[in-house]
DNA sequence: ACTAATTATTGTTTTTTTTACAATAAGTAA
DNA sequence: TTACTTATTGTAAAAAAAACAATAATTAGT
């Protein structure tokens, strides 16, 4: 038998992919790339790219999102990882995958480096992607949804002032179940939403008050008495 | 600037590090081993080794957990991967952890090929390990605790004949809180709990029932009455 | 300025779940 | 048979969730 030596398991390479979700239009939408690159070319992919040598997981995908993306300042959180040896053509390449939120007007995305396009697309309407990306994409969907409902991550997602319908039909989408207004309003009051001054603009009808979440006091309230998100 | 090639990616390697927990004497454990090799020598880690090149990852924990300390037929499931550059003094090499919950008196441990040792060891006394192996078993027990809330994982560990006080108490342990006797039961009457005939033996008092957990049912229960286990 | 339309917002009652605490039953060992 | 200890069941109070209803506020159009 072979005898296997210590050089031929560094032999690898690893990539981070970054699946980026937003919220508009009453839909969650990740963001997409499409490969003007060998191999998948033309295919529609999650960016993502290999991670150099000596560079830390984070950082990678950091770089990589803004290479492809334009995107600068995302803090992702990681996901799964995948690993079935064929699932890059072109070696054995094992994938950390991460994941943010963001809020999809506060950024202007830009397809660069090898990436063809940049595109947000409705979960609904995603194609056949690269690699496993569809696998990457929809188990990252479930963690989100798992953390949509124990952390207050919505808030990245919705736009920097929302209305409390808009912050429930975020839910009502996510979960595919209708909520009731009035029960859902008294379950939030325990979170720090602190009310604007202003409303809704061109509507034909009462306009919603303006709400933001206060990040500062949730991270002491959750310090100081134990407060838990929960939705 | 030095331009990086594609072959300058394919110089890393990565492991599998297998966290594998029991409960036993009222303490939740786990299944430590000392290295007889480079590096780290006689430190104490969790068992962990290089993937093959061609192999695939849950394949790998498997054979590595085996070669290491003699278990067999333990299904893992994949927590983190930790992939900072230098945390493996000899390369690149990123490291995806998995883990399992047995039943301790089930298997017999048994330290082979570079393991020098293999022992069950309390949570509360956990050594120094090597590499970055503390950060890596305190991150999945942080995994396995909110696991415990949402899946019926714990009768992998309990003897696969229980009494109600020992399942109590594992939660106890776990969450470090005292739970009243007569809520938790009324809590756990939905899950598909079944008596046998049998009683606790060799106390001095009243014995306890002895129940198990009927896998089946709660299969059936979750797929037809979109049952949730939750405590 | 008035009206119709629409939605925001608040309130109340009912039901369910959780919590706290108490009482009883059952088995062991002496 | 008795003392002891724990298992097991029950009940009442408190809290949370769900269902439903009513009112208030604002806009657009006449």
């Amino acid at each position: 038998m072979y005898k296997i030596e210590i050089n031929d398991f560094f032999t690898s390479a690893f990539s981070v992919d970054c699946v980026i979700f937003g919220y508009s239009d009453g839909e969650i939408k990740a963001l997409l790339i499409q490969r003007g690159m060998e191999p998948y070319t033309h295919f529609w992919a999650i960016p993502g790219d290999l991670v150099y040598p000596s560079e830390d997981l984070p950082d990678a995908a950091q770089r990589i999102l803004h290479e492809l993306t334009g995107l600068e300042n995302v803090e992702m959180h990681q996901s799964r990882t995948f690993g079935s040896p064929n699932r890059h053509p072109q070696g054995r390449v094992i994938t950390i995958s991460y994941f943010a939120l963001i809020r999809i007007s506060d950024f202007e995305i830009k397809a660069s480096s090898w990436a063809e396009k940049a595109m947000w697309v409705s979960l609904n309407d995603i194609p056949e992607l690269a690699f496993d990306h569809n696998q990457i994409l929809s188990s990252t969907y479930e963690l989100l949804k798992q953390k949509l409902n124990n952390e207050p991550i919505c808030f990245e997602m919705l736009e920097q002032r929302f209305t409390l319908n808009e912050f429930q039909q975020l839910y009502e989408y996510a979960f595919d179940q209708t909520l009731d207004k009035a029960n859902f309003r008294k379950k939030i009051k325990a979170l720090p939403l602190v009310p604007s001054n202003e409303s809704q603009k061109n509507v034909r009808h009462r306009p919603a008050k303006l709400f933001s979440f206060d990040y500062e006091k949730y991270s002491s309230a959750v310090q100081e008495d134990n407060f838990q998100f929960k939705l």
